[in-house]
DNA sequence: TCCGTGACTTTAT
DNA sequence: CATAAAGCCACGG
């Protein structure tokens, strides 16, 4: 895994913007390389300095180990949460060409 | 090479 | 709507 991937992968993360949530799987595709997987190894080893909480599985629950931390700060920044999980219709990050990191590298 | 593992996804029950 | 099974991708032993 090389560093261009793991920055490309981290300033996504971060230019999520407070009150949104992206999953595994969007990352990945607007990274272009590799897989949800792929992404969810990068922070799991490098995402300490990024909004993690706000990056949640494609079934709008957060990944089981962080729970409960990411549902509450999600929760304190307005994310509407039903039942532990985040309706993705509403809450789902969609980027505008003007507010992706872009030049990824 | 083969095999297990993981901050995952999709499809079928 | 909840679960299970299979698929997927990169890594490391």
């Amino acid at each position: 895994m090389d560093v261009a991937y793991v920055e490309s992968v981290l300033r996504l993360v971060e230019a999520v913007p407070p009150g949104c949530v992206t999953t595994y799987g969007d990352l990945a595709e607007m990274v272009g390389r590799g897989g949800p997987r792929q992404v969810g190894s990068v922070l799991a080893r490098h995402g300490s300095g990024v909004p993690w909480w706000r990056v949640i599985r494609a079934d709008g629950r957060p990944t089981d180990a962080l729970a409960e931390r990411a549902l509450r700060r999600l929760a304190d920044e307005g994310v509407p949460v039903r039942a532990g999980r985040v309706p993705l219709a509403s809450a789902r990050w969609r980027p505008g060409p003007e507010s992706l990191p872009d030049r990824l590298l």
